[in-house]
DNA sequence: GCTTGACCTTCCCATGATGGGAATCTCCAT
DNA sequence: ATGGAGATTCCCATCATGGGAAGGTCAAGC
């Protein structure tokens, strides 16, 4: 039985998606444990911790916090979860990407309306400044970024 | 002719929808011209100021970066600006948008097919867990969540 | 006039996730 | 032994925003 073969930071971000920059920011705000360390100080990654690399990675690619990965790293590593706290977790984060989707394809709307009717040539006129500066009535399709409080989550 | 109404940061603030922290900032990084001072150092808007924080506010609201912003501050100013760079700026932009807000509806589909078949009740077994923890197969709606190398823009 | 409270000022720090780069040390192959 | 690749830590930057401290100012009420 040999051991486990180790591997040097890089062949681990290599390995799992994430650049060596992040696994050690990842280390060092306790999302994942300290690898084992050479005697010069070198850090050496398992295949384990190479597997919840390559977790966090996924997870990232879906979207989801830090803060919701350490939730989901624990639950992967609890054998009694009950999977409806991963689906809870998971249709929250959901929702939360749905809205954001909404917000920005709302400004994308209204900003395409607005181009749509902007001649876009040599002259000044612009309804899309227009409608930036307040012109009241210049362009209805946009009223309501007047008042529009909040951009973000 | 009463000079024109100067108003405080704070009615700024409520008149324009930009936090005063936010002017105080905008004003540090050159968005917007410094006001007037009092001889004791308080800052005073004029109407004209209010109408660009606002304009500012607008922009913000529709997703534009401050430095977006910045050049379509610089547009609105120019009497002589050709409407073809206002509405190139803004379909640019627009392109942003849709580019990111799809990204966040293919996460959400994605999370939300693998959350589909997750019973959710008080047993471990989890589709959404297998998906992230790599397991080959178990999901293979989730696949191209290996090798998913970018997030951002 | 003096107190009080609301408002202003500047300055520093924090967020979240990521990257860049410097200075320094270590390993391995020639 | 030397050189180069790769490791370490540490600081700084991004982007837009907010919190809060320490201190100065103004206006209203007594």
């Amino acid at each position: 039985m040999n051991a486990e073969p180790l591997v040097t930071i890089r062949r681990a971000a290599e390995a799992s998606g994430v650049s060596a920059k992040m696994i050690r920011h990842y280390e060092q705000i306790g999302l994942i444990r300290p690898p084992v360390r050479s005697e010069a100080g070198y850090r050496f990654y398992a295949g384990a911790d190479v597997q919840t690399l390559a977790f966090v990675h996924r997870a990232r690619a879906l979207g989801f916090s830090l803060d919701e990965i350490r939730r989901l790293l624990a639950l992967w590593q609890d054998r009694d979860r009950p999977s409806a706290e991963v689906k809870a977790l998971a249709l929250r984060h959901v929702a939360a990407l749905e809205a954001k989707a909404a917000l920005l394809q709302d400004m994308g709307r209204t900003l395409r309306h607005l181009a749509t009717h902007c001649h876009g040539d040599h002259r000044p006129e612009c309804p899309i400044i227009d409608a930036l500066a307040g012109a009241e009535g210049a362009h209805p399709d946009a009223a309501h970024l007047d008042g529009a409080e909040q951009i973000g989550e």
